[in-house]
DNA sequence: TATGAATGAGCCTTCATTCAT
DNA sequence: GATGAATGAAGGCTCATTCAT
C-alpha cells in the first residue's frame, strides 16, 4: 500500500503561507519560501491546489466563515444585541492573541482588490447583518436608520481595524488589555443604537 | 541654455502609477507599463526615485498628507467638530468621485504591512486628531472616554471603508449619494458624542 | 501462489501511452495522464521499463516491427513485386483506418531526431528492401537504378507521408478511398520500374 | 541616445534556437541552454517574440518560405518541368550542405503534429504545385493522374526525406554525391510523367 | 507486487534595474 | 538630461522519477 497523506504537512504549508503572505503580502510570498519553511517540496502544494492564488483564496475564505461561523452560533444563543457583538468581538480579539498572523492576513486581503471573497460568502455575511438588525430592531438595540452595511462595518471591520492599528503600532500604543476590548465593544452597541 | 525639466512628465508617471498599483496591484504594476502609458522611458524615474517601491511609498505619503492638509485647514477654520467631520467627510467623497483610483490606492496601501507611512506623518495625524480631541471636549461633541485613536478610525477610515465597500460592490449597492453622505456623517458625529 | 501478472494492466498502458504522444506530442504526454487514463498507479511502468524514453522507443520498434513482420509474410507468399507493394499499402492504409493513432505515432516518431529505431531494426528493414529488389530485378518490375534506400523511401515512407498529409488536412481533402489507395500503390510501382 | 539594437543577437538565438530543435527536439530545447549557447540573456528573446513557440514557429514559416521563395522563382525562369524540379531539388539539397541544421529542423517540425504551418503558407504551396501541374500537362511532362498532391510528395518532401535518411545515416550510407542528387531528380521526374 | 505520496530539478516567463549612448 | 536595449534573478508551475508502505 501506498504511503498515507500527512496531514499535518498541508496544515504546515497553509499556516506558513498565511504568515509569508502577512509578512511580504501576496505577491511577496513566494512558493519557494512557504515550501522551505513549511519543511515541504516545492512541488507539494499542487497536489492540493491548482496554484497559489488558489491555495490564498481558499485559506481567505475558511478564515471568513470562520468568524459567520461564530456569528451564526452566536445569533443562535443569544437575543440580545449587545451580547452577540460582546461576544463576538471578544471571538475577534481572541483570535488576535492566539493567531495575530490570522487576523493580520484577513485584514490584508479583506482591503486587496485581487481577493474578494466569494459570492456565497458575501450573501451570507448579508444575511447574518441582516438578522442583528431584526432583533436589533425588536429589542430597540438598534436604530431605525442603521443599515446591514453599518452594521458591518462596525460589527466585523472596526474591531479587525482597531486590532492591526494597535499591531502595527499605528499610535505607539502596543497591544491592547480588558479595557480596550471593553472601550471597543461599548462604542459599537452605542453607535448602533444611534 | 538648459532644457527646463518638463516636470509635467514626472506627474503624469505619478498619476500612472496610482492607476496601475490600483488596477493591477503592487505586484503587477511594471514599471514597463507605467512608463509605457505615461509617454516616459522606462528608465526616467530612476532619476528621481531609487526605485519602485520610494515611487509607491511617496505617493502613498502624499496621499495621507493631503488630507492631512484639508483636516489642517478646516481646524483652522471650523470651531466645531460636526463642521470638521462633516466637510472632511465630503472632501473624501469629492476625491472618491473625482479621482476613485487615488482613494482605491489609498485604501488599497493603507492596509498592506509593506507600506506603512514614515513616522512624521503618522505624528501629524495624531496631533491633528487630539486637536479634535480638544474642540470636541469643550463644545461637548466629544465624549471623555473616546481616544485620539477612536477619532482616526472614525473620521479617516471609516468613511474609506464605506467607500471602498461601495466602489467594490460588497452589499450589491453601487455607488453613493447626498442621503449616503449625510447618513455616514451622522453616523460619526452621533459616535463621537458617546 | 504467486499472483498471475495482470498482462492487460501494461497493455492498457502501452495503448495509452501512443493516444497520449500522438495527442499532445512527446513532451505533453505526461505518465502521471497516461497511468491514470490506463487505470494504473504511475510508479507501474517503472517495473517494466527504465523510464519514459524506453517505453516509447519500445513502441515505436513494436510498430516498425509489425510492418516489418508483414513485409516478410507478404515476401514469402507473393512471386511479384506488384502484389508484395500492393498489399503492403493496404496493409499500411487498414492500420489507418483502424487505429489512426498508431499511423500517427509511427509518422512522429520516424521523423525525431530524438527517436531512432535500433540498428536491428534497420538492418532487418534493408534485407527486406533488398529482397524486394532481388524480386524485382528478376522480374522486371524495378529498375536496374533503384536501390535499398529508393525501396524503403517509396514503400514505407510515400504511403505514411500521404495518410498524414489527408490526416493533417493539409489540401483541404480529408481522409481517403479506393481510388486514393490505388493511385497510391500506382505510382510506387510505376516509379519502381523506372 | 539609447543603445542600437544589436541585430546579429538575435539571429544568433535563431540559428541556436534551430540547432537546439534539431538536436534535442522542441521540448528539449529550452530557452535557457538557448539562451546561453547564443551569448544572450535568458530574457532577450522575449523583447522579440511572445515565447518559445511564437519564436519556433516564426522560423519554421520563414524556412518553408524561403523553398516557396525559390520555387516562385524557378517556375517564372523555366518553362520545363524538368528545369524546375532539377534545380529546385539542388537548391534543397544546397541548403542542406550549407546549414544541414536547417534541413533537419524543416524535416523535424513538418513532422510535428504540433507545428501546422499557417493556411497562407499552406495555399501558397498549393498554388505552386497547381503551377507546376499546369506546365507540365501542357508539355506532356506530368501524367493526367498526377495531383498537386503528388507533386508536393514528390518535389518537396521525397528529396528531405532523402536527405535525412543519409544525415541519420539509415542505410549506412553517409552524406551524398552529384550522382545522389541526379538519381532522385531522376526519380521524381519520371515518376512524374507516370 | 503495486501503489501513489512526495520530491526537486528544470521549465518558461516576467520585470525591476542598469548603463552605454 | 533621457533613452530603451539588455540583463538575470526570481517567480510560479510541471512532471519524471523514487520509495515507503
Amino acid at each position: 500500500m501506498a504511503r498515507i497523506i500527512d496531514i499535518s504537512k498541508m496544515e504546515r504549508v497553509k499556516e506558513t503561507a498565511i504568515q509569508m503572505v502577512v509578512e511580504k503580502g501576496y505577491g511577496g510570498a513566494s512558493i519557494a519560501t512557504i515550501a522551505k519553511k513549511a519543511g515541504v517540496a516545492e512541488g507539494y502544494l499542487y497536489r492540493f491546489y491548482k496554484g497559489k492564488e488558489e491555495l490564498v483564496v481558499d485559506l481567505l475564505c475558511n478564515k471568513v466563515n470562520e468568524i459567520a461561523d461564530e456569528l451564526e452560533l452566536l445569533l443562535q444563543r443569544c437575543n440580545r444585541v449587545a451580547d452577540v457583538v460582546s461576544l463576538l468581538v471578544k471571538k475577534i480579539f481572541q483570535i488576535a492573541e492566539n493567531n495575530p498572523d490570522h487576523i493580520k492576513f484577513l485584514y490584508v486581503l479583506m482591503h486587496d482588490y485581487n481577493f474578494k471573497i466569494g459570492d456565497r460568502e458575501r450573501e451570507r455575511i448579508f444575511k447574518l447583518c441582516r438578522e442583528i438588525k431584526n432583533i436589533g430592531s425588536n429589542s430597540g438595540e438598534i436604530g431605525e436608520f442603521i443599515t446591514e452595511e453599518d452594521i458591518y462595518m462596525l460589527v466585523n471591520i472596526f474591531p479587525i481595524q482597531f486590532i492591526n492599528l494597535r499591531i502595527k503600532n499605528f499610535f505607539g500604543n502596543k497591544s491592547w488589555d480588558n479595557t480596550d476590548k471593553e472601550h471597543i465593544i461599548e462604542i459599537i452597541i452605542k453607535t448602533l443604537k444611534a
